[in-house]
DNA sequence: ATGCACATGTAAGCTGTTACATGATTTC
DNA sequence: GAAATCATGTAACAGCTTACATGTGCAT
C-alpha cells in the first residue's frame, strides 16, 4: 500500500474553502497555517495540473493587463467527494523528526553556550507562533459569531497555543537546567 | 545548498554512544527515541555502508553459529569530528506537517463522531508517550547519578513530557468543545 | 505449530527540496 | 534605485517508504 500524497488533499482542502491560484494557496499556507503545514511551489503547480487532469478541479484563467495570468482553480463535485473520503480516513502515523532533540542527545561534548543558543532560537520561534495564534484567537472570539467551520479553526489555533506554550516552558526549564549544570561542573563543554 | 542528510548524523550519533549493528540502531530508535526520531532499515543499511566508505565508521563482523552474522559498526575519529561539526550547526527549519490539524480544518462537513474518534486516538497515542517518558524519568532520577550526557537525556525526556501533556490537554479540550457544539447545533455532521 | 526476535539487505517509486528561469508593478 | 509582491513553471536530485527476499532459534 503506497502512502497517501498529502499535498493533493491540502490543495483540495484549500480549494474547498474558496477557489484560488497556486500562488493564493501558497500564501494561505505561509500566512495562515504555516505553524502546522507547509507547501512548496514546486509541489503545488504540478499537483494542481494533475488534479485538473483527474477532474477533481477545473481551471479558469484570468487575464489582467500588465500582470501574469492567474490560473484560478475551482474544486469539482468529484474533488469534494475525494476530499471527503480522505477526511474520513484515520490520520496516518507520521514519522516525526525533531532535530533539536536528536542534537541534544549527542551533545555531551558540545559547549553549553551552543546548546543554549539553539534553545533560545527555538524559544523565539515558538514565541512568534504563540503571538500569532493569540492574535487570531482574539480576533475569532470577538469578531466572528458562528461561521461554518469556525470552531474547527479555533481548535487548530488552540492546538498551536497549547504546543507553543509547552515548547516555551520546556526551553526555559532546559536553559535553566543547563546553566545550573554548567556552574556545578564548571565546564563549558 | 542541498539540505543535510539527517540519517547520517542519527547513525553517527548512535554509534558515538556505543558501537552496534544496523539492527541495534533500529532497536534504539524504536524503543528509546521513537517519540522524536525514527529510522528505517532501507535507509540505515545503505547509509552505514556509505559512512564506512567515507571512513567515518568501520565494521567488525561477528559470527555466531546459527545466527546471521552481525556487522558491528564503530565510529572513527573522522566520524566523531564530522558528527561534532554537525552538532554545532544551527537546527534546520523543519517543514513540520500535522495531518490531524489539516484534516480538522476542512472537516466542516464530517460527522463530529469521526473527528472525536481521531482525537481520542491521538490522545491515546500521546498517553503512551507520556507513560513511557514518565517511566524513564523515574528511573533516571532515582537510579543514575551523573553519567555523561545524563542531563541531556533528561532534557529530551522532559520535552516529550511537556509536549505529550499539552497534546492530551488539547485533545480533551477539543473533544469537550465538539460535544458541546454538537448539542447546541444538534448536527452530527 | 505459530509467531516473535534475530539479522541484513535491494529495487522501485513517490515526495519534497533547491535551484533555475522570467518579468512587470508597486512600495520604500 | 532597491526590494517586495504578483505570478507560473521546470529540472535535477536527494530522501524516505513500501515491498520484496531469506533463514534460524526460541518461547508459548
Amino acid at each position: 500500500m503506497p502512502r497517501i500524497n498529502k499535498t493533493r488533499y491540502a490543495l483540495l482542502g484549500a480549494l474547498s474553502v474558496r477557489p484560488g491560484s497556486g500562488y493564493d494557496i501558497k500564501k494561505f499556507c505561509d500566512r495562515s497555517i504555516a505553524f502546522f503545514w507547509t507547501e512548496n511551489y514546486a509541489q503545488i503547480y504540478p499537483v494542481l495540473k494533475q488534479l485538473e487532469q483527474e477532474g477533481l478541479v477545473y481551471k479558469e484563467t484570468e487575464n489582467t493587463p500588465g500582470r501574469p495570468p492567474r490560473n484560478v482553480y475551482h474544486i469539482t463535485e468529484e474533488g469534494r467527494a475525494e476530499l471527503n473520503d480522505w477526511l474520513l480516513l484515520p490520520v496516518e502515523p507520521s514519522n516525526f523528526r525533531w532535530e533539536l532533540l536528536l542534537k541534544l542527545l549527542f551533545s555531551g561534548d558540545i559547549p553549553t553556550s551552543n546548546i543554549i543558543e539553539k534553545l533560545e532560537k527555538k524559544k523565539s520561534e515558538e514565541s512568534k507562533i504563540l503571538n500569532y495564534v493569540n492574535e487570531v484567537e482574539e480576533k475569532m472570539k470577538s469578531a466572528e459569531p458562528d461561521r461554518k467551520g469556525w470552531h474547527l479553526w479555533l481548535a487548530a489555533v488552540r492546538a498551536g497555543k497549547h504546543l507553543s506554550q509547552a515548547s516555551i516552558a520546556w526551553c526555559d526549564e532546559t536553559i535553566a537546567m543547563l546553566r545550573e549544570y554548567e556552574i556545578e561542573n564548571g565546564n563549558n563543554e
